[in-house]
DNA sequence: ATACTAGTTGACCGACCGGTCTATTGCAAG
DNA sequence: CTTGCAATAGACCGGTCGGTCAACTAGTAT
């Protein structure tokens, strides 16, 4: 317990970038254990196989999210339509200092991986999903509030999280295309007028 | 030359569908053999890479495409602002019908490879990023008429054009990854009414 | 001291990867 | 009938893939 064993974080922290800024396929288990300095053995002694290694890193990389630019952007004591200028500014930023980086705008992980390889593994498609649904329910959260506040005018809330949601994963994966953030600060502006009215029957 | 020599079509034909409902990385040359009925021989004699075959397959599909649905969608006889409904309606159709098919959604080919292997191959990432702008093009033009006709006010129609791409792509991969063609149809009203003013300095 | 076990090593596995190469086929032009 | 060449066949290549395994190490509990 006192002993400082951290295999499996340097596993996931070394993978974590790597299947961020290329793909799912093109990062070997090799190559990772050469990145963490360790052998195979040690691998697998942590995770039965490649696809339960990206399952533990999109936890964990939901978790960093939640806890880093999430919960910055989505900070309660800003006025809820802020909140969303703020989401597109940490897009803006994240992408715009990985180009910086290494030259390359990474795009979403979970957008990327979701496109990799969601028609081939059903666990991994429902996984991403989830996560999906999760950062809805942020913009829906946000949303209610704004209207409870009387800053828009009612709408369906959940739908319209939903399609906040579905520019912003498109505006990065055109600006990843195009490999220029700016992309996102030049469609931005329109994410939070976007709107779908409830649906009275 | 009277010669029906169409192995080259079939490779391309046997290609787009797999890397469409599946991903770059996993489809091989030697399954795309086997499902031409030809050798590698014969492959490489066509395609000096599986790199090469991948642009080829990509101009081909952009074909497909213009030659269709949005040949179809952005038909001159009908009203503007319908058009884009109609984009809306045939992105449903076609993964719906991918689905019945086969049990998955595909997503959009181009969105699908751009953001698998974009940051590994600046080539191809041009290539699809120019897929896109003519895409765009045809939003803007649309767009440009509507204008012209009075059905909408003035804005900023390239960049209105631009978000109204990045709605759709992100649309269709909310749906790929929740693998339900119905949020094409629950998030598609709000693709029209996306705008971007007009930048007056 | 002993037993147990989590962690680690690194050789090894069969399968498959993208790609090469030589030999052969068959058609078409001279 | 010969020459030439596009097209095809299919064995072969080195390398890498994800994954396995027996042996070993070191710290802990008894």
């Amino acid at each position: 317990m006192s002993n400082i064993n951290d295999t499996r974080e340097r596993i996931i922290r070394v993978v974590k970038t790597r299947f961020h800024n290329r793909s799912y396929a093109d990062v070997g288990i090799k190559e990772i254990c050469d990145m963490a300095s360790i052998q195979k053995g040690s691998f697998y002694h942590f995770f039965p196989s490649k696809r339960d290694l990206v399952l533990a890193v999109i936890d964990e990389f939901a978790l960093d999210w939640a806890n880093g630019f999430v919960a910055e952007a989505f900070d309660p004591a800003l006025p809820p339509m802020e909140r969303i200028d703020y989401v597109i500014d940490a897009a803006y930023f994240w992408q715009k200092s990985s180009k910086d980086l290494n030259g390359h705008i990474p795009g979403c992980l979970f957008g990327n991986l979701a496109l990799e390889i969601s028609t081939q593994d059903d666990v991994l498609r429902a996984k991403l999903n989830a996560v999906f649904t999760s950062a809805k329910d942020r913009f829906r959260g946000t949303l209610d509030e704004a209207v409870e506040q009387g800053t828009i005018k009612p709408l369906d809330s959940e739908t319209t999280a939903e399609a906040m949601l579905a520019y912003l994963e498109g505006m990065i994966l055109l600006a990843k295309a195009e490999n220029d953030p700016e992309v996102i600060y030049r469609l931005g502006p329109a994410l939070k007028n976007i709107r779908i009215e409830t649906n009275r029957h």
